[in-house]
DNA sequence: TAAGATACCATAATATCCCATATAATCCCA
DNA sequence: TGGGATTATATGGGATATTATGGTATCTTA
């Protein structure tokens, strides 16, 4: 499975282009579909993505009959008709739609922030708040830094 | 599972490259990603770190339907977005991005210190403050000096 | 044909590779 | 066991390759 970590900030062109950093590149280096598959975030104004394999595997589960709760399945429905295949050009870089890019207010600056199996396009400003919040509710609820047990055996 | 111990002292060039200890190098050399994971430590000022298998396994913890709170999952997707993937060169260095650096307050001199399933990466003067506090701490709390597991988690 | 999409090219900045060297660690054999 | 030989490690610097990003040209299709 693709593991995305860390952020990176890029810029977006005047063709709407922008280049997927590479390290994120590398981790999809090795699946069928050659780019990344970009939704909005229901939660957020940014764009949620991962690689193909992982829409894969859950429109495989979808089929295996794993157990979602009708709400569950009606968004994970919503996530496949809004989802957009944008494949790497050349140089790396993808296209990202007007629809797309209204919903996370982008305009010149990207940030591909890496969240492990999937990774998110943000503005950059909207992300720093986003993530102070999340700093601030952290401590409020006195959350404990320390990662859960980790469950199989490292 | 890696397992690093004690401390070394070396020195970062103006490509901000480091040589990684070689037996640090020797406890993560059958792992997939040849290289190491670091991400500011939300406590120090120092840098954790620790090999791609521990990542991996929070990765899959995430999907494997673990409980987590909406909040605790933005704190855990907080790390992913902070934590970097540096790969070995040749020679066993990595490049510490900026940010780390200014994080931790590393200029010329670089302290690793193992901490068993993962490590630290310190400005040697700060790490020396850190463990004389430590230490009178203990004498002050009449500390078991004798050891316990440590904790899994980062 | 016009407008959007795709391919192609150029370049500056950065990361990576490759080599050189000094020091430290290890080996090996008398 | 001693001490010379060999190997491994840490660290520096120059050469090369990659990346991000802008621009131009060609293609497509509505």
């Amino acid at each position: 499975m693709a593991l995305f970590l860390s952020t990176s900030l890029n810029k977006i062109d005047s063709k709407s282009r922008v280049s997927v950093p590479s390290h994120f590149r590398n981790s999809l280096a090795n699946q069928s579909f050659k780019g990344i598959i970009a939704f909005p975030s229901y939660s957020n104004s940014s764009i949620d993505a991962c690689g193909i394999d992982r829409m894969e595997s859950i429109a495989n589960s979808l089929d295996d009959g794993i157990s979602y709760s009708k709400e569950e399945y009606e968004l994970i429905s919503l996530y496949f008709s809004e989802a957009e295949k944008l494949p790497f050009d050349k140089d790396g870089r993808v296209i990202i739609p007007k629809n797309l890019l209204e919903h996370a207010k982008i305009k010149k600056n990207v940030l591909f922030v890496g969240l492990g199996p999937t990774f998110q396009i943000w503005e950059p400003k909207l992300y720093n708040e986003r993530k102070n919040l999340t700093i601030r509710i952290a401590k409020e609820k006195k959350l404990n830094p320390r990662l859960k047990p980790i469950p199989t055996g490292i």
